[in-house]
Formats: structure tokens, C-alpha cells, sequence
DNA sequence: ATCCACCACTGACAATTGTCACGGTCGGCT
DNA sequence: AGCCGACCGTGACAATTGTCAGTGGTGGAT
């Protein structure tokens, strides 16, 4: 019997699933949770085979919850399941130790058979988004500038940003135009999005 | 038997909906489909009892399907299964005919129910989010000020949306300027964001 | 017929934003 | 020690954006 943690912050989604793998003779949803800060205690206390965590959740992000995981946890593997493919996600995702990483777009009959995969020992990963990720090129922002650019995401005026970020104005401006330069945009505003998109952020 | 038709963009959550419902002994999904533009065309085909529309859908939305549906298949129930309730959209959703208005954010086993009770006539809505949006004002911004506004969202430039909307670059602003006085923000990006979260664009 | 809201536009002004050039500190690397 | 990159800052300038006061045109309501 594979035992499974499923984290999932939709609740109809989490139940869906759960009733779904349910349906298998040979998964067992163990634990549900709504929250990436449940994760890690819940692994501790259940012990299951696979994490399936998605990574956008309240608290800390599904990502982190893998690096926690595979370090506190090490007999747990961590799949990711999510809606979006970023190309920074699946990179980071396999930097924290994740053996699996789906789409939510994808139909609902490989999940099991992807579960039993990386049970196996294989890792489950499309063969499009992994040249996607490839291909793309690596996050080309600054710890600041990633700050800066986040501080930004919901329309703050630049003296807001420095004033949150405890910098003066005018730093703000450079690593703004500095950030505006390397996403190739012309502006924070798009800036911010396609950095976001990019999955470069948080 | 209850025919359902079934209207999701994400595979996963669409498949595990469709599998959940069938296990119902009384319901029946007899169509899903991916994007907005499939929903009335296989809604005139197959006349099913209910519609469960999601609202962002590829191609025309949830809410502009269920307009049409009214209309052309009446004896089908719409109801609208959505992440988020931005306020305007239940407004929206129930001037466009629905009679259920449903959050992907609660438990799954109130959907099979949900759906039995829109059969008997009854109309589904939460109380709490009837009252928020019996609080929420009402739509303030024009059409033209909407347009604007949703051309802004991706950080273009005045000019850039002028050019788009055919307009010279001071309308543009001037009707920037009175979305932002109406939403009470401070520039577009801002004003551009709380509209969208209110569910006033599109 | 008059009012009113919305639409479209202009021009002027102030504030904000983006760019550039510059100086300086700090830690890591060779 | 010297170099490099990331960090923090200043000041100046141009471009963009936001505000305000006007000019008209249209169409629906009273």
C-alpha cells in the first residue's frame, strides 16, 4: 500500500484527488492538508511514501516544503503538482530534491501511474517541459533586484518600495532599471510580471 | 438521471470532477469540455439538465456562456463553480441566468449536493458571499474607463494602449485618471489591480 | 427642450519614473 | 594584492504619467 500526503490548497481540488487515488487498490491518501506549513509536521508524524504538493500555498511554498522534506523526511518522495509551468519551478523543484513534477493540465489517469513510477524509483518529469526548462535561461536577477521587483508586483510608487525595503529612492530606481534591462521590458510594471511569469521570484 | 455538463480548463480538476460525480448514482456526466467557446454548441447537442461552468475559460468566459445558454438551452440550470469570488461575479453570474454560484474553495461533497438542490429549483449561494456582495459596491467605471484599464493590466505604456484602442494618448490618461480617482488608487497599475480583484474588467 | 452622463480630444503643469554617470564599501577569488 | 561582482548611495536629465481646466458631440431621460 503507497501511502500519500496530499497538500493542495483548493479544497474541492484536495477532496477530488483524494477520493480519486482513493479509488486505487494500491494508494491510500494518509493525510490532506491546506496549508504548506502543515506539511512538514504532518510528514513527520505519518510518514508517508510520496508528498504531492503543490506549490503555490499559504504559508511557505510547496518548494520549500520539498527542501524541508528531503532533509527531514528523506524516505518521503516529493512530487510536485501544479498548475502552472513556470521554467524556474521545475529548476527549483529538482534543486530541492522533488523526483516528480506534473501539471494539473494533464489528464487525471496519469497521476496514480506517476505515483507508482517514482516509487519505482523513476522520475516522472514531460519530456516538453523539461526541454522547456532547458531552454530557458536561468534567473539572471539579484537577490535585490528580485526584492525590489517583488516590492513593485502590486503598483507601489518607488518611494513606497524604498520605504519598505528601508533603501533610499533613488538605489530603488537603479536596481528597478537594472531589473528593466535584464527582463528586456520597459518599465517596473511589465518588469515585474514577466519576472513573475518566469517563475524569478520568491 | 441528472445529465451534467461539464466546463473546466484544467484537465486534472475536470477529470477528477467528472469521475467524482459519476459515482453518484443519480448523476451523470454526459459532456465536459476545456474551453468557453465548446460550452453552448455541445450544450444544444447533448441538453443537459445542469451546466457547472468555471468562469476563466479559453476563448468567451463562464459568465457570458451562461448568458447564452439562458437563452438558448432554458431548460438547462446554469451553475458557476469558480477559485475566486471576486464580488462583481456573483452579481454577474446570477443577472446572467445562473442559479448556483459555488466556490472550487469548499468541501467536494456539497457539490453532488448543490447540484440536486438547483434540480428541485432551489438557488445555491453561500450567505456569506451573498452578503458580501449585497456589501460590495456596485460596477463604478464606464466602459470606456473598463477598456483602459484592462489594456493597462499588462504594463503598457499610455501610448502603447492609445495605439491599441485607436484614442489619442491624453484621453487615455484622462480616463486612466478618473478610474484611478474612482477606485481610489494612485497610479494605472494600482488601479488596474484592485478593479480586476473586484471583478470590474471583463 | 433641457439636462445629464458618457464619449473624445487638447493643452498645460507637476509629479513620478527611467537612464546614466559617478563614488564608495564589502566579500570572494586568483 | 588586485580584480570582480553585488551592494548602497547621489545627482542630473529626459521621458512618462497624473491632474486639471476646458471644448465639443452624442443619446437617453424628464
Amino acid at each position: 500500500m503507497i501511502r500519500i500526503l496530499l497538500a493542495e490548497d483548493q479544497a474541492m481540488m484536495r477532496g477530488a484527488l483524494a477520493v480519486l487515488l482513493g479509488l486505487e487498490d494500491d494508494l491510500e491518501v494518509v493525510a490532506q492538508v491546506g496549508t504548506g506549513t502543515e506539511i512538514v509536521p504532518t510528514a513527520l508524524e505519518v510518514r508517508p511514501d510520496v508528498a504531492l504538493l503543490d506549490i503555490e500555498l499559504p504559508g511557505i511554498s510547496g518548494l520549500e516544503a520539498a527542501r524541508e522534506l528531503t532533509e527531514l523526511v528523506p524516505e518521503c518522495r516529493v512530487m510536485i503538482l501544479t498548475t502552472l509551468s513556470r521554467p524556474g519551478y521545475v529548476r527549483e523543484a529538482m534543486a530541492a530534491g522533488a523526483v516528480g513534477f506534473l501539471v494539473k493540465d494533464g489528464p487525471v489517469e496519469e497521476l496514480a501511474d506517476a505515483i507508482r513510477r517514482v516509487l519505482r524509483g523513476e522520475t516522472v518529469l514531460d519530456p516538453d517541459l523539461a526541454a522547456a526548462t532547458l531552454r530557458a535561461v536561468a534567473n539572471p536577477l539579484t537577490a535585490r533586484e528580485r526584492d525590489v521587483l517583488a516590492a513593485s508586483e502590486d503598483g507601489s510608487s518607488i518611494a513606497d518600495i524604498a520605504g519598505r525595503l528601508f533603501l533610499s529612492p533613488s538605489t530603488v530606481r537603479n536596481y528597478l532599471s537594472a531589473a528593466i534591462g535584464k527582463t528586456g521590458t520597459r518599465n517596473k510594471t511589465e518588469a515585474a510580471l514577466t519576472a513573475r511569469r518566469n517563475g524569478w521570484l520568491a
